[in-house]
DNA sequence: ATGCATGAGCT
DNA sequence: GCTCATGCATA
């Protein structure tokens, strides 16, 4: 038998198609979505002193320096370099892009931010609502028509950006219909179980999947990373994501096992080397003053940014990008509150 | 499996 | 400059 083999240092990634990037109208379900999240009643309570004396010790510093502002910012002298390699050419998954909103807080100061942050009111009750949409769909799962009777346009937005996602892997694919079965988190989460014992049954890795969805030749569908297929199974990946890959990664997973009953499966990889690209590493104690200005404050301005960055010794690009990071990973459906 | 990063698309 | 989907590098 084969055991999983070996993963590949990396895989080529194939231009092929100049694929456009899904449309995205934008709705507000971004808001409310935040409004959903970690928005706890009592701040207070779930905060523990450290983070709350690491935070303030931050903001404090960010108050000095905005008032005798005399220091520019370290020019964020990244260092990646993807030479020749444009490393994002991986053709994109027509997935449903969405949502933005503005936000209304961001030069506030710490006292402020707790205060706000601690008003229950508003954003409890948009999450409440959203999670019932949730909650109201699972229990109607098996019909398509959950969607139909949505109150929240943005919700509804949602949705339609999730079916209109991928068509042509859809049909090309010969899966049903995206309907409600295709949304359910529920659902998502048993694919996703269903599919990684599957895989591992064929002997595939996760890098083996991610390059072998090319040999698919859906029409705006290359590979993916190991990254990605294991973020899949392990459901970190955001509910749209998973919506998007799921009809993609069944598809290769029908085919494979199709492939396999008669022959054996011959996947394709090569590759070149490049230049290495080096990854930041934060220390703990820096990590944990960023976690407890986040728990304040996830989307500080960018003078605070600069700010955080100049007191931990941190590019602000580097913390700028940690923030972004961080804010993604509570969208993650595993950690989603809306799950 | 996960941390830090890039780039597209949008505001 | 943000969000989102994704990836490389690494623990």
């Amino acid at each position: 038998m084969m055991s999983m083999n070996s993963k590949q240092p990396h895989f080529a990634m194939h231009p092929t198609l100049p694929e456009h990037k899904y449309p995205s109208l934008h709705s507000s379900s971004e808001a409310i979505r935040r409004a959903c999240l970690p928005t706890p009643p009592n701040l207070f309570a779930s905060l523990d002193e450290t983070l709350l004396a690491r935070a303030e010790a931050l903001a404090a510093v960010d108050i000095a320096v905005s008032q005798g502002k005399s220091h520019p910012f370290k020019p964020d002298a990244t260092y990646h370099t993807m030479n020749s390699v444009p490393c994002t050419s991986t053709s994109t998954v027509p997935l449903a892009h969405h949502h933005h909103h503005h936000h209304h807080h961001q030069a506030l100061e710490p006292g402020d931010l707790l205060d706000q942050v601690s008003s229950p009111s508003l954003a409890l009750m948009a999450g409440a609502v959203v999670e019932d949409c949730w909650a109201a769909r699972r229990t109607l799962t098996g019909t398509c028509t959950a969607w139909g009777h949505l109150s929240h346009p943005a919700a509804a937005a949602a949705h339609e950006h999730a079916v209109r996602a991928s068509p042509a892997v859809v049909g090309a694919a010969g899966l049903a219909s995206i309907c409600d079965s295709d949304t359910d988190p529920r659902e998502l989460e048993a694919f996703a179980e269903r599919f990684k014992q599957r895989r591992i049954k064929l002997g595939v890795t996760q890098a083996d999947v991610g390059s072998a969805l090319a040999n698919l030749k859906i029409p705006g569908v290359g590979s993916l990373s190991q990254s990605t297929i294991c973020r899949f199974e392990s459901l970190t990946l955001s509910h749209n994501n998973m919506i998007a890959l799921k009809p993609i990664l069944q598809a290769w997973l029908e085919e494979a096992e199709g492939a396999q009953r008669e022959k054996m499966n011959k996947p394709e990889l090569f590759n070149g080397g490049e230049k290495k690209r080096k990854r930041t590493s934060i220390a703990a104690p820096e990590k944990r003053s960023l976690e407890a200005y986040f728990a304040v404050q996830p989307r500080p301005s960018s003078e605070k940014i600069a700010a955080i960055a100049e007191k931990l010794d941190l590019k602000k690009n580097v913390v700028r990008v940690w923030f972004c990071n961080q804010r993604q990973k509570q969208k993650r459906m595993k950690f989603s509150a809306t799950y």
